[in-house]
DNA sequence: AATCGTTGTAACAAAATGAATTACAACAAA
DNA sequence: TTTGTTGTAATTCATTTTGTTACAACGATT
């Protein structure tokens, strides 16, 4: 199964704030037009990077702002800040494999640290990308169109 | 989102076929017994496998069995196996950003090569833990139970 | 050739999650 | 008080996963 687009959707909006944010005001509509969803789906993202302490969101008057230097803002703050799962476990585990068997027993103790591994390389990674080098790409690119 | 307890199971399959072959005829319901599962599910799974090439099954009279030497399979043999993803891809790219916007028509080119780097590094730590590393773990566990 | 246990697979239901949408109270500024 | 916006609940729809039943196809054994 796929990570859900949350995760692009988050790191967009990213983008778009700096982009805009010397010209316009970063609302959920706003935003939902470049990312072409549902503002209410920009907003609830809004929330859970709210909570992660990654931006501010100005209620009544309206417009999101960057709450962090761009480069102390990696892409597992992103993707911890968006990703539902309760455990933040990558890996869905079979729920009960039989104790009666020995392999059924020890398939736990036998996995994990495995599964962990490649947690970590996969979120080492993450932590080595921040939206520093994002904001630094779409310049790159806005430029390229003139 | 999560990735499917498939790889889990698919991992367990693989470790009770090693465990028991010497004393046991490897079927769909021996195998749901220690993973707990309903056999369709195991039969789907091992349909998986075999057609990677990772495992034959013998059709009438039953079984499964390993086609490989266990330190030429990889947990990414086994993902890919099983991972039913039509791309291939880790991330769900949130589908229509705007082209009316610089950033809705920049973004994917932005963020494909970050992406990829990623899922490249979570690819590589399972290219790098293969099915014999599970099967030692699994006869250590299960000589520590003695 | 008939039987038996098993695989391969279709069909369907059930559960979980993601995403879209409507609606509206709470809020802040003008 | 008005206006535009956020925060959030409720509902629907779609997709994917997982569980389950059912049965034809198959291969070995008798």
């Amino acid at each position: 199964m796929q990570i859900s687009s949350r995760f692009t959707i988050a790191i967009h909006i990213f983008a778009c704030i700096d982009t805009f944010e010397k010209d316009y005001k970063l609302t959920s509509d706003f935003l939902a037009g470049s990312v072409n969803v549902n503002p209410v789906v920009i907003r609830r993202i809004l929330q859970q990077l709210k909570q992660a302490g990654l931006i501010t969101v100005a209620r009544g008057s309206g417009g999101a702002s960057i709450a962090k230097p761009l480069d102390e803002i990696t892409f597992l703050d992103v993707y911890k800040a968006v990703e539902c799962v309760s455990s933040g476990e990558l890996f869905h585990f079979h729920e009960n494999p039989s104790d009666k068997c020995p392999v059924g027993r020890n398939i736990h103790k036998v996995l994990d640290d495995k599964l962990d591994s490649i947690q970590k390389a996969m979120e080492d990674e993450m932590a080595r990308i921040t939206i520093a080098d994002v904001i630094e790409d779409t310049k790159k690119f806005i430029a390229l169109e003139q």
